[in-house]
DNA sequence: CAAAATTTGCTGAACATTCATTCAATATAG
DNA sequence: CTATATTGAATGAATGTTCAGCAAATTTTG
C-alpha cells in the first residue's frame, strides 16, 4: 500500500519575507498570522483532538504562555484559524472566477481547475479542513465556515450551471446538478485527504472533469491535457 | 437560518428486544454492543474531541469504569465502534446489490438509493462517520476503516460503468466516473451532517440521480418519483 | 434440594496525567 | 523610562485508568 505523496507547502510565514520584525518582538499581526500557520501545521500532524497549546507553540518557537496573550483562548485560537482558511478559500474561487473571462464554460472549469489549485488543495490544509468538519456538527461556531463552499459558491454553481443549460438545453435540473457538482469537490477533498488509495490532485481533477464532460458533452471535449471547451453557436462573441 | 430535520433512527439496544438480560448482568456481547451505541450517541451529540468515557458509561446507564473493563481503553472501544459501523456499512450495500437483480442499471440505482437509507443515513451515524475522519489522518488505525466506500466498493463501481459503457457506447473513462460517483456520495453525507443548508436525505438522493441521469442519459429517464431505468436493446434478455 | 464455593459482571473512589489558563517577572522597542 | 511583548513556572480542572470490593449468577458439594 503506497501513499501518494502531495506536495505540501512550506509555511510561509516563518521565513523573514521583508521588513516584518522576526525574534524577539514582533507586531500583533505577524505574530497572529504565525500563530494560525502553526496551528494548521499541528491540526494537520496531530488531528483535532491532539492540537495543544504547547504543541502550537513549540511550532511557532514561542513560549506556552504566548497564544492566550495573542488569543485569550484556545477556542477563539482555532475559530480565527478556520476564518482564515475561509477567507483564504473564499478570495481563490472568487480570484479564480474573475480571471476567467465571460465564458460561461471556461468560468465553471476554471472555478473546478481552482478546487485543486496546490495553494488550497496540499496534505496540510486538507487536514485542517477535515480536523474542522469532525467537529462542526457539535460546534455552533465552527459550523457557518466550516462549509467553504458556503452560499455563495453554490448560487454561482446553479446560476452557472442553468446558462449552460440554456445555451445548449440539456435536461438536468442546475439545483440539482449544483449541488451534485460542489458534494463531489467536497467529496474528492476527502479522498485526497484521507490519501489511502491511489488518489492524487491529478486524479481527482480528471474525476472531476468527467463529470463536468459527462452533464455538459456540448461545451466540453476531453483532450490529452485535461478539458476543452467547444465553442457554442448560441453564444454570439459580442466582444470583438 | 432553518435546519433540516433528519429523521433519528432510536438506539435499538436499548430495549430488551428478545431472550437477552438487561439490567442487573448481561452478556459480554451484549454489553459492548450497547456500548458501542452509546459511543456512537456520544460522538453525535459532542465530537470526538469531547467524547468522554465518563459520557459513554452515562449514556449506557452504567458506572464510570464499565468502558475499561469491557474494551481495556478508550482507544479500543472507539476503533471497535468504527469497526461496527464499517460492517454495517458493507453488509448494506452488498445486501442492496444482491436484492438489485441481473440489469446493470438496476444494480448502479439501487447502490446509489442504499446510500441514503434511513438504515444508514441519519444524523446520528452520519456525524459519527465524520467524526471519525476528522482524526483518521492523523491515526492510521482509523485509516483503513474510516473510508467506508472501500476498495471492494470502488470495484463494483468501475465494473458497473464499465459495462454501461459497453452496453451503450458512452465515452467515457470509467474509472475516473466512478471515483467521481463515490466522492459525490460521500460528499452529499458531508452535507447532510453538517445540516446547514437546505439539504435532506430526498434531496441528495436527487442530486446523486441528477448525476447518474447525465452521466448515463442511456439507461435513465427521469420520473416523478426518482429514476426510472430504460431498456437498452444491446442487452438481450436471456432470462425468459 | 439447600448451602457453600466459585465465576463473572459491575461499581465507584482513588490516582496519575495531561493540558488550558493565569500571572508575576523579565526583556525589548520607541 | 514607559508601554508592550514575552516568558515559564504554578495552578486547577478534566479525564482515562486502576483496582479492591460487592453482587448476581452458576456450579459444586453435602
Amino acid at each position: 500500500m503506497k501513499t501518494i505523496e502531495m506536495e505540501d507547502e512550506p509555511t510561509e510565514v516563518d521565513r523573514p519575507s521583508g521588513p516584518e520584525k522576526r525574534g524577539r518582538k514582533a507586531s500583533k499581526e505577524v505574530r497572529r498570522q504565525q500563530l494560525i500557520e502553526a496551528t494548521i501545521d499541528s491540526l494537520a500532524k496531530r488531528g483535532y483532538s491532539e492540537t495543544t497549546m504547547a504543541d502550537v507553540a513549540d511550532g511557532a518557537k514561542l513560549s506556552r504562555g504566548i497564544v492566550n496573550f495573542h488569543f485569550e483562548s484556545k477556542e477563539k485560537l482555532l475559530v480565527a484559524t478556520l476564518q482564515y482558511m475561509y477567507d483564504e478559500y473564499s478570495a481563490h474561487w472568487r480570484n479564480a472566477y474573475e480571471k476567467a473571462g465571460d465564458n460561461t464554460a471556461d468560468q465553471l472549469k476554471a472555478l473546478v481547475a481552482a478546487d485543486f489549485d496546490r495553494a488550497i488543495c496540499n496534505k496540510r490544509k486538507l487536514a485542517a479542513w477535515c480536523a474542522f468538519w469532525g467537529e462542526a456538527k457539535s460546534r455552533p461556531t465552527y459550523q457557518a465556515l466550516s462549509g467553504a463552499r458556503d452560499t455563495a459558491y453554490q448560487n454561482l454553481l446553479s446560476d452557472l450551471c442553468s446558462r449552460l443549460k440554456t445555451e445548449a438545453g440539456y435536461d438536468f435540473e442546475p439545483q440539482a446538478l449544483a449541488l451534485a457538482l460542489s458534494a463531489l469537490l467536497e467529496g474528492l477533498w476527502l479522498r485526497l485527504m484521507m490519501g489511502l488509495e491511489d488518489v492524487s490532485r491529478e486524479t481527482a481533477l480528471q474525476a472531476a472533469n468527467a463529470f463536468l464532460l459527462t452533464a455538459f458533452p456540448k461545451h466540453y471535449t476531453s483532450e490529452k491535457n485535461g478539458l476543452q471547451r467547444l465553442d457554442t453557436r448560441e453564444a454570439p462573441l459580442l466582444m470583438k
